[in-house]
DNA sequence: ATATTTATATAGCGGTCACTACATAAAACA
DNA sequence: TGTTTTATGTAGTGACCGCTATATAAATAT
């Protein structure tokens, strides 16, 4: 995490910007991105704003860091789910499972950054979010269409659904047991109409 | 609508306070309460802010009005859908079905107001739309227990949860057709584990 | 008419927001 | 050493937030 890119000639920075990402990380899957000031960043980093924003530009920009920086670290590994070589919706069954999971491990960040953040009231931010949540169904459908291309709309979209209800249970009191249980029991509508 | 109530002595109001309830309602349905500043408030009812705050009090306690006015006008009516007539699993999937047509009936106001306000980052606004969607949730969980006691709270937990995710992709792109297609699927699984 | 009551319009309160102008400190390079 | 480069700390900017002090306008009551 300490990435000390090699030095140039200025002022060393006082903060490593790879470990500011994951606190950043940190605050906006606490709060959402509306009620992270860049206050509340800069006091946590222990740094001023101009070295915040000569590090990041913007509040927006760093918040897109933070989005590629989760995809490719703490979010659910997609890929290593919907894999080829089992039902599809035992597959999805382990996706729900794995979401429950995920969204329930941190309590003081519960949810999923992603999803969270598709309805935030910063436009730029909300957009941005989407652009991941909508590349992420986009794969579940696909997934599903290579053998239910009949179904892979509609269960694509409860999927994707399933996913928002939990992400905002997990916000709202729902523990790792009732999310589990909840996406066990949405399983059941993949079993009844994936043809196995 | 136009409720004038019985004029006391003063200088008269300029504007109805009853629909202006209806007119805030419109408002917070559509962007949220964080979302909606005082200032949007008093513009689109053509009002100053001292004659808003002297008929309302504040923002949060127009806010707790809407919720009250929209809970008995607007809101899913629970108790002619949660019937002791017919097979549990019918009325849940007919509420699931009702919310999906009732987040998708308005797109400049889509999802359901008291589920987007829980997550809302005003903490009493919050609090306030939490109450209301507990309310709801224990009374489906109640209605299930009569003739399901077994399986009321999971059951309960996951047409909780589809309704959020249904409020929630009604916000982000999903229109009625999907909707429904996801409340049906979301039946399927009701149907499988309550017995019939 | 005058007093009382209530709602109004103007103007602005202190606070927070994302962001920046400016001078300086700390490193590498010549 | 002196120049260049980069990051820093101090101290703000203007815009917007929820809300209000103050004086006045418009009704009823006496």
């Amino acid at each position: 995490m300490t990435t000390n890119k090699l030095r140039g000639r200025g002022r060393p920075r006082t903060f490593d910007p790879a470990e500011a990402v994951a606190s950043a990380r940190i605050l906006f899957h606490a709060r959402g991105y509306d009620a992270v000031s860049v206050s509340d960043m800069t006091t946590m980093l222990g740094i001023n704003p101009p070295s915040f924003y000569a590090a990041f530009g913007s509040k927006i920009s760093l918040f897109k860091r933070v989005l590629d920086y989760w995809a490719g670290s703490g979010a659910i590994p997609m890929e290593s789910i919907l894999r080829p070589d089992r039902p599809v919706s035992l597959s999805l069954a382990v996706l729900l499972e794995e979401a429950a999971r995920h969204y329930a491990s941190d309590p003081s960040a519960a949810g999923c950054l992603v999803l969270e953040n598709t309805r935030c009231d910063d436009k730029d931010a909300r957009e941005a979010a989407l652009s991941f949540n909508v590349a992420a169904e986009d794969a579940i459908r696909e997934y599903i269409a290579l053998r239910h291309p009949e179904n892979a709309d509609c269960v694509a979209d409860f999927v994707s659904t399933t996913m928002s209800g939990l992400s905002a249970k997990a916000r709202n009191g729902h523990g790792l047991a009732q999310l589990l249980a909840t996406a066990r029991l949405a399983a059941i509508a993949l079993k009844g109409v994936l043809p196995h």
